[in-house]
RNA sequence: GCGCUCUUAGCUCAGUGGAUAGAGCAUCGGUUUUCUAAACCGAGGGUCGCAGGUUCGAGUCCUGCAGAGCGCGCCA
């Protein structure tokens, strides 16, 4: 596992180029020719369309502001370094200091066998070198359908942890059940009038509480199972009951719609197990100790009007000393802990599970909540970063050039399930993660389903088809590439565009481990559209020009060299769509 | 009033402090007896919201301003 791990990392010219660069600084420093610098500074660029050479890096430009021995020739010495790497064919450094490489075309056809060799392995690394990671994400209150409120994030969570358990870490995908506080009591009671109205009783329910059709269907099975038995049964018990109830359901419904875009939690996390455990007391004892806390009376907020307002002495958590910008509530004036204070505790106990990095997935209604939160684990954990919160701004759904409006209070929300049904499984996950998580975005009801190149899922599930159509075409013909050993020869027969296209699927490991990195799912598909950009145009050249047809019987091994490298672009695909979750199909 | 996020082509969006800012859609003009035309090729289209600053170099970093979105007592 290390040591194929290595050999990923190694393989790669990218990673090759890297380490010989942090390799040449390190030399240069000890022998002060240089003074030390920021390694993160060092790029190269494998994508530029105005590079020169295959690959380019910023490398001399960094360099040459730190030198600090006037003898020293940086640009012989750099390019004479550089010349000597065994995967070098050609370097130069431009006019205005771009250093500009060629690869040896050996050496991508050797990167190119170890891809089709590694299949879905390829790209796969051990960066995170089995660090436990706890990805929260949905976390939806269990008092209704899934929504498409929470649709990206649902998304955004499950391609972020199938990005880090691709690069090394050991994922945990976590749901923190909101089953406790006062929106629940109200779900209770908005089932047990239901549950009235099934044995006839005349109910009107308050502006707050659940109108949802569903709670009459989960009325219906108390009724069932219980029959009349609650109808005169006041009692605390009563209420637990139909809370119990209405959540246990309510759980099932929203794993049902999840299950829609094929996302599974590895773990359910109560805040009712929170409240009753004895760990809100841990928390409390370990920023009591530090004196974070402090019974204070909160100012009045700015901006807020409400005659209601006025002051009351609580327990204050004094997070502007870390964080913050202002302290912020513990405990209720009436004793009860806060819901921050819960999910604090909740946070602490996932710090108590041993993860090495949490993440929270949360949506921008929740960005305020961001200092506090971080403040808590900060001084829990001792350190800045452990908590980890990649925010997603609110979706648009446009239908027929409209903005569909919804509240939330006014039942007319849209469920995700809704929106399945219009777009499936495909264009939903792959819209959700195409654009960064930060920028508000427009989710075109309409355009997403079109069968054409405006729709990117598509036209990258066409390329994908396309591909496979020519790989089974010459399969009938009997030419194909599973016992094919003749690599050296193929150099000869690989045209600038197919090497091209070869340079960035070898660049897809590096893509996988930014993407992982800033967590940034979207790259993986900037990636995907720009690798079947390429190919569809290669694909019409050969409408124009014959000879660079993917299938030439009379030429068995230019038609297997065309073949190796689609298959490889195959592999790399089926890697991209397996991260993202969606599907591909070797025909459309 | 305060905080966070965003502002790049007509539209939807990319863009590691580096080279002449890029895609797709839309518009206009071309390409199908062919391995999937559900595709490709070409053209036009830009004050990177505005103004300063840091830097050899800024769409990218900093400050201010404007606009949009979200949030701002014990709710969850």
């Amino acid at each position: 596992m290390l040591q194929d791990s290595i050999r990923t990392y190694m393989n790669n010219h990218i990673d090759l180029l890297f380490t010989y660069f942090n390799e040449f600084a390190d030399t240069c420093i000890k022998n002060n020719y240089l003074d030390n610098f920021n390694r993160k500074s060092i790029s190269i660029d494998f994508s530029s369309k105005s590079r020169q050479g295959d690959i380019s890096s910023n490398f001399y430009l960094v360099a040459i502001k730190k030198i600090s021995d006037k003898q020293f020739n940086l640009k012989d010495e750099l390019l004479s370094g550089i010349h000597n790497l065994a995967f070098i064919d050609k370097c130069e450094i431009s006019k205005n200091g771009f250093i500009n490489i060629n690869i040896k075309k050996k050496f991508l056809i050797e990167q190119i066998q170890y891809l089709l060799n590694e299949q879905t392995q390829f790209g796969k690394s051990n960066e995170g070198n089995g660090k436990k990671v706890n990805v929260e994400f949905v976390s939806a209150n269990p008092t209704g359908p899934v929504t498409v409120a929470h649709m990206r994030g649902a998304v955004l969570g499950d391609v972020i942890s199938s990005l880090l358990s691709n690069t090394g870490h050991q994922v945990t995908r976590e749901y923190y059940v909101n089953n406790a506080g006062s929106q629940i009591d109200i779900l209770g009671k908005s089932l047990f009038k239901r549950y009235l109205e099934l044995h006839g009783e005349k109910v009107e329910l308050n502006s707050n509480e659940y109108p949802g059709e569903y709670l009459i269907d989960i009325a219906k099975l108390i009724k069932k199972k219980d029959g009349d038995k609650w109808l005169n049964y006041d009692s605390i018990d009563r209420e637990e009951y139909f809370k119990d109830f209405a959540v246990k359901y309510l759980i099932e419904f929203i794993e049902k719609d999840l299950m829609l875009l094929n996302i599974k939690f590895d773990k359910f996390s109560f805040e009712k197990d929170i409240v009753n455990s004895s760990i809100i007391n841990d928390l409390f004892n370990i920023l009591d100790k530090k004196n974070l806390l402090y019974n204070g009376i909160l100012e009045k907020p700015k901006g807020d009007d409400s005659e209601d307002w006025e002051p009351r002495e609580q327990l204050l958590f004094k997070s502007s000393s870390i964080l913050d910008d202002q302290d912020r509530a513990f405990k209720k004036s009436n004793g009860e802990w806060t819901y921050f204070a819960n999910d604090a505790a909740y946070h602490l106990d996932k710090y108590n599970r041993e993860f090495n990095k949490l993440i929270n997935i949360w949506g921008a209604d929740h960005v305020g909540y961001i200092p506090r939160m971080k403040s808590v684990l900060k001084t829990i954990a001792n350190k800045d970063d452990y908590l980890e919160i990649v925010t997603c701004q609110i979706v648009r759904l446009i239908k027929n050039n409209k903005i569909l409006k919804m509240s939330k209070r006014e039942g007319n929300f849209i469920t995700l399930q809704e929106v399945y049904n219009q777009v499936g499984k495909d264009p939903l996950r792959y819209f959700m993660v195409s654009t960064k998580s930060e920028t508000s975005m427009d989710f075109d009801l309409n355009k997403v389903i079109e069968k054409n190149k405006d729709n990117s899922v598509f036209y990258c599930q066409y390329a994908y088809a396309r591909a496979s159509s020519v790989i089974n075409k010459a399969e009938d013909l009997g030419i194909d590439i599973k016992s094919f050993n003749n690599f050296d020869e193929i150099i000869k027969y690989l045209t600038k565009d197919e090497i091209e296209i070869i340079l960035k699927l070898l660049s897809y490991p590096y893509i996988v481990k930014l993407a992982s990195n800033a967590r940034e799912p979207h790259r993986l598909t900037n990636f995907i559209e720009d690798v079947s950009a390429s190919f569809h145009s290669f694909w019409n050249k050969g409408k124009e020009n014959e000879s660079l047809r993917f299938i030439d019987e009379n030429n068995i091994i230019k038609t297997q060299t065309k073949l190796i490298w689609l298959q490889s672009m195959r592999l790399v695909f089926e890697n991209i769509f397996n991260i993202i979750g969606i599907d591909y199909h070797e025909t459309m």
